[in-house]
DNA sequence: GGAGACTCTTGATGTAGATCAAGGACCGGC
DNA sequence: GCCGGTCCTTGATCTACATCAAGAGTCTCC
């Protein structure tokens, strides 16, 4: 269900219609949302938003995975968030954000300019509820977050790491298997867990060698042990993360 | 200007006022908020909520300090969150929270029963915004946090921390120097940065060996040396963190 | 199909901070 | 004032992960 600049699609057939900022609005702000959006196309690779550039627009991204991070004075950097079909970038009432934005394959963005945004924002409760229950969840997402980076050991890491993807990519689980496509390189994964490169290459070797995941090419996972893998989490056997 | 349940005030009279989530708030909607919400205190050291308990009310923090914490299988807990005052607990369309909340502090909640505060958020628009907004700093907090616990040194947590005690206690700073008082306990301060007390005590004492704080008594702090604290904390020199 | 550039693996070594341990300072209660 | 508990400091040792290094796969683009 590809699509792109050329062949915008109507508001009530996008396929995130349901999940982004605009699920609860009805069909007259529909239509105003529709007047406002135009897209957006980035490369893997390229950056979407500067650390404290102007920012000219909000959007959702409809396609493709994009990542926020930040960066120390030394060029130290972490990965600080995830950016998936639906969710959302920018605030409205702030100018500029604390971290860059980058796409890590190629990205797809519905764009709503700033301000029109935010006046739709202040006269339409659905938008503004939407937007804190998408800012909420990822709170959430990010204090499970702040529990790996403080607390689990590098293979807690992965095994946390891998088992989001599972849940996320929501797939027929097969008797305790399952089978994920990895949209990352090694390197992004680090910085995405707070890790080296070969920490991670090294966890994920050891997960391979204790029968927990296999893989032969580098953008596919299988877990062959669901249960072993979240043993290997740390986590708390109920509740467990949300993703 | 201490006030116990017994001497309840008037919105219009409450210290927070301007920043808790009923900030945008008109005089009508004050008054609905008014009739709903009722205060409760709890002890330095008291658990507020357990995780996964069933969420009954919603509130603001109107005085003290509390924080969120996430616990492993084995044990291990790491802070997630520190609530001040004019912070919300609580998320409208969430039965339960996915962390425990504890006084640090002697705390004073100002609470809503979660079903009418609920329809409140359904139909002011108010509310929702605030929400959002308040969601959305939450979030830029634990972002920071994010890198925070992935790539800093104990030194440069150490240094982060403290000055975020300086930022936050807003106290004048005085030619470079600045006195706050410390909340917590090195224990809790290793919970919150991702440490043991340990290296807590001896980054501190390492600190005030090079002369960029000093202290005497266990609940405070002088910074002798503000840019130099600054220097220590590992951040971009623009920007840094909001609190 | 081969040169060059990424990306990943694996090994050897170093080190920041955890862990273990013990003693000292402070605090509240009797 | 003394006693027990909590909190803090300081030292010795251990270890998980970072860092440094080198080689092997794999991808792509003339």
């Amino acid at each position: 269900m590809k699509f792109s600049v050329d062949n915008a699609v109507r508001c009530s057939e996008c396929p995130i219609r349901h999940r982004a900022v605009c699920a609860k609005c009805d069909t007259d702000e529909l239509l105003t949302l529709e007047g406002m959006k135009s897209y957006r196309t980035f490369k893997a690779g390229e950056t979407i938003l500067w650390r404290g550039e102007k920012l000219e627009y909000v959007a959702s991204l409809v396609q493709g995975v994009a990542s926020l991070s930040k960066t120390l004075e030394d060029g130290r950097t972490q990965m600080v968030g995830l950016l998936l079909a639906s969710d959302f970038i920018g605030r409205p009432g702030r100018d500029e954000i604390e971290f860059d934005v980058t796409a890590t394959t190629d990205v797809t963005l519905c764009c709503f300019n700033k301000e029109p945004f935010e006046q739709l924002v202040e006269t339409t409760p659905h938008v503004a509820q939407r937007l804190m229950e998408l800012a909420l969840d990822e709170l959430d997402v990010a204090r499970d977050w702040m529990l790996l980076l403080g607390r689990k050991t590098a293979r807690e890491k992965i095994a946390t790491f891998v088992e989001m993807l599972v849940r996320r990519s929501q797939l027929p689980e097969d008797n305790g298997t399952a089978s994920v496509s990895l949209p990352m390189t090694r390197d992004q994964i680090a910085n995405f867990l707070g890790l080296t490169l070969e920490t991670v290459s090294r966890q994920l070797n050891s997960l391979k060698k204790d029968g927990v995941l296999s893989f032969n090419d580098r953008k596919h996972l299988v877990v062959e042990d669901l249960s072993a893998l979240h043993e290997a989490t740390g986590d708390d056997s109920d509740g467990g993360i949300i993703f």
